[in-house]
DNA sequence: TTGAAAGCGCTAACAA
DNA sequence: TTGTTAGCGCTTTCAA
């Protein structure tokens, strides 16, 4: 790493004299022109970058706490705004006073995502979307700094979760509610165990009335993933008389396939979708989309409570705090 | 702002004693039982959060430059999910190393938000959405650090920007071609000057071959907003036989209007819009959408590059890079 | 026109 | 079991 010093050395000067060069006041402090020009040609020539910590060090700024956000950098972008949204929201309505700073990470690689960097530059980290193996990893090694994990379960972390139960369930009850008898599912490779959860309770709450799955159909949780599980979903034998999508991607390709071959929505065919975030686009879709709607900007507003209780108080109890989802009937799924 | 001395003080130890227990390292170093206690409730009492600059200037960790993104807080969240994932991808190829700050502003507030923390904690600074105050208050004022502004033009900053000029020609040459002659533009209001430009050319072009507009209709930036103009749109005594749409937002909530209404897309009235970024929502709504596609990701690569030159060449020329935009023929226009 | 020295908050080596 | 001291990279006085 090259410093000021090096600089100086370089050009047989004074660390003094190079940083008010590198600074853009040579000229008021009548450096004379060919000193600015060693300095300038030097820093170029060595790869000088400043060290902001050092000048934030000593500028005499309050301390700005940094919490880092580790987001999956393949995940649903649309899903990282909504979460954006409500940190953002709740750095505002807390008057907390936090530096945010993004960190993607590859999933499956957060190991290599949380360097002695992350940790010696952060007050806290928030951890979303960690894998089976991210899990893994946070649960046999120790960090210096507090960490909250969003829409996981864990015993060493304090962790806020939404209720997959009820994800599950909500979309099975309404099905029998309607007295269908043919549901089927349309969703993705579970990448964390939540996903499982919200599956086993769908099935076990439509086994308990008799009712099993007719068809379960595994696509990428895309648009085009729904729209060609849709149409395999149109070629078997029976047709089902209504869908749980797992997420609104999915669901959204599976409309146009409906769409293009005219399956009535609800009629034939009631879906109902977990509703991941786009709320206008779930009211603006042909037809509008029922959904089981995630808390995002809840939790969000809780993982900084969280954090900021962890960094402040110095309280890392693995608590858990978990949210209630909430079914939003719209023209895709009968009244 | 409460340090490592002041607990000292205050507990009548030495600052190396409290830094051993506040990093959770007592029990290790044989601190008596008494002390730790003494250590940590004082840092809660006085309200301690360390440092972590001084931490990181301490720890001889290489120098990790910062670049602050400021974005507009309201802004549409898909499209910072689309430019943030540009960023991403420019880090990973040109194998970049900075470290991204986040930092939300509310658009016209950009004053309030560049901090005196902001320049001296961050080492460049790429500013999103500045709305025409904004703008003025950059023209205005000097900076310690290199800004590049994305999609903005101006005689002072390093910009990146898309072509306007084509983003209105596109839709109107292809309405031309196909002999349209009723034009309709659903539009939001004006934030930045760019949009006039898009809009202007959008007329001009169509007023060389002697078609005038049948109707410009404002509305806000959503699908709602888009839903609502396209009724009105079809209350209008004549009917347009094609649209442009300034926002995929509006030509999403359009759609929904005109298969309500049963309006044949493209035969009875042709649509095109500006293609923010949620493509597979293009390529799935109902019809697919024609879109003039915003190269978001190249502009944010260029963001990165044009910054990275600012800080490691110290090369802050004010000049611009514009990229050409692309016309995506999908379902809503004619052939 | 340039340099020397002190200090921002923290930690590590060493001393007591 | 606790304290002293030096130094991370930078800027600012003050001195030369």
């Amino acid at each position: 790493m090259v410093t000021i010093k090096d600089i100086a050395k370089y050009t047989e000067l004074s660390p003094s004299t190079v940083s008010i060069v590198l600074r853009g006041l040579g000229k008021k402090r009548n450096i004379s022109e060919s000193t600015i020009n060693k300095v300038t040609e030097a820093a170029v020539k060595l790869g000088y970058t400043p060290n902001m910590q050092s000048k934030l060090l000593r500028s005499n700024l309050p301390n700005l706490p940094v919490i880092t956000l580790f987001w999956d950098a393949s995940a649903r972008q649309d899903t990282l705004s909504r979460f954006l949204a409500g940190l953002q929201d709740s750095l505002d309505r807390h008057d907390y006073n936090y530096g945010l700073l993004i960190n993607p990470y590859r999933i499956g690689h957060l190991d290599e995502a949380i360097t002695q960097r992350t940790l010696t530059g952060s007050n806290g980290i928030i951890i979303c979307n960690a894998s089976e193996n991210d899990m893994e990893y946070l649960e046999q090694n120790d960090f210096p700094i507090p960490i909250v994990l969003y829409n996981r379960y864990s015993k060493k972390y304090p962790t806020v979760t939404m209720n997959d139960e009820e994800i599950g369930k909500i979309p099975a009850e309404v099905f029998l509610r309607h007295s269908k008898k043919h549901p089927a599912l349309l969703t993705s490779k579970a990448t964390f165990n939540g996903m499982n959860i919200r599956e086993n309770v769908f099935k076990y709450t439509l086994n308990e009335s008799g009712i099993n799955i007719l068809e379960k159909i595994e696509v990428t949780d895309t648009l085009e993933g729904g729209y060609q599980g849709a149409l395999r979903l149109l070629d078997s034998s029976t047709l089902p008389d209504c869908l749980f999508c797992t997420s609104d991607n999915i669901a959204f390709g599976a409309l146009k396939a409906f769409n293009e071959r005219q399956i009535l929505i609800p009629q034939q065919l009631e879906i109902i979708s977990v509703g991941n975030g786009m709320k206008q686009h779930e009211e603006y879709s042909i037809p509008s989309l029922s959904v089981v709607g995630l808390p995002i900007e809840q939790m969000a507003d809780a993982c900084l409570t969280r954090i900021s209780r962890a960094i402040t108080a110095f309280d890392t109890t693995p608590d858990m705090q978990q949210f209630h989802v909430e079914y939003i009937s719209r023209s895709s799924s009968l009244v």
